[in-house]
DNA sequence: TCAATATTAGTGGTCTGACCACCTCCTAAT
DNA sequence: ATTAGGAGGTGGTCAGACCACTAATATTGA
């Protein structure tokens, strides 16, 4: 009889982890008990707590190095939408919603952006406009892919943040590469932050947005 | 040297899973391979198969029942929520991007749907604006949260709704319960949809989200 | 014949012990 | 002092053994 739904070890295990964390002040990037101390200290089998951690490391709560070790990661770094969307991301439509989605993202992070960035990172972005004066294409290519980055991070908001990433690697791995911002994009989004021209600086994103959706 | 990353066992094991249902043509509420037929077939030891599926269960994309076997379900992000917003809990700014991520994505869902709402949808909300005419809090209540998840999902983006389900869902396992629109609320936004005053609407959001940061 | 019961095969749940590959740190030889 | 090598710790993987549970099957009893 009986029938006791018992909770599933590795479940506990998670409770139990989460605990530790908890007991000893760990931190992000923080080095958690190994595995086989875990086993020892909860009194289960490795297996089972290897469950449970692999279980977090696909959430991207938890990195593990092998070697090294199991390290905590920032809070907000969750794999959230990467593996839902694998799952779902079959159809056209689902596509689309993507390449929207991620638009949409950019845009949020731009305009967060031009009311939060600080001038140190302004002086970033400049230095980065001054590296693009050379006739290596892929030197331009990566300053301009190391320019949008700094501009997203900008807004502030690291949740926000790692949608952006996150969306823009599922993008990356469908057929279509995804855009990339030219130099003179970058530019003028440059110049649009110095000044905080938030209402220009949207126009300008919308523009851009239209401009690809007609490429399709 | 070298060192190819060589992806882990488990992380392929998800990619072939993944296969195994495109292939099959599995559904929701559908029956996966055994775990030992899994092992067979992909040639990979039990272990391995069940870190897979464990982190699946915990993503809430399976379900397994002992003796019976592991079964697809519908993807909602259950479990994960309650396991993400479990270890976010004590990161203040989390919380706070959290909130602010939130309230941008519904924004977002608002204005897309001002552009894409149909007839139906909106005689639907009509409809659910007379539900209201009531003595019981209850109903009212009910019927609050009803219209706000109509109006999103009129976004016609999948993912961009998903999103916001996920974001309340860890929302609403935080301490602080998500705020809901109220009555007059959806008043104001069903007449806004109906004249299709996008600039309105915007500037009506973010007057309610800036009276909530307020709050805090 | 038919219903209740016992058996059995199949499934997930867990543990153990064994390797392997890799990293770090310490030691000993140069 | 520098460097090469070894020892020990860590995650990665596998195989095999039980257990608990479920459902389909076979057996039994009326």
């Amino acid at each position: 009889m009986s029938v006791q739904p018992t909770e599933k070890v590795y479940i506990e295990i998670l409770k139990q982890i989460k605990a530790i964390i908890v007991e000893d002040g760990l931190q992000a990037g923080d080095k958690l008990p190994s595995e086989r101390e875990l086993s020892d200290r909860l009194k289960v089998g490795r297996s089972s707590v290897r469950e449970a951690l692999r279980s977090l490391e696909l959430l991207g709560l938890i990195e593990t190095r092998r070697g090294e070790g199991t390290f905590i990661r920032e809070a907000t770094g969750h794999r959230l939408v990467e593996v839902l969307a694998s799952f779902i991301l079959n159809d056209n439509k689902a596509r689309h919603d993507l390449q929207e989605t991620r638009h949409i993202v950019i845009k949020d992070c731009v305009e967060l952006a031009v009311r939060r960035a600080e001038s140190a990172t302004i002086s970033k972005l400049t230095n980065l406009i001054e590296q693009m004066d050379t006739n290596e294409q892929e030197q331009v290519h990566r300053a301009c892919k190391q320019f949008e980055k700094i501009v997203i991070q900008a807004c502030g908001n690291h949740l926000l943040y790692r949608l952006y990433v996150e969306l823009t690697g599922y993008g990356s791995s469908l057929q279509r590469a995804n855009s990339y911002w030219s130099r003179a994009f970058c530019e003028e989004v440059l110049t649009l932050l110095q000044s905080k021209d938030a209402v220009k600086l949207t126009s300008l994103l919308s523009k851009q947005n239209d401009a690809l959706n007609a490429i399709e």
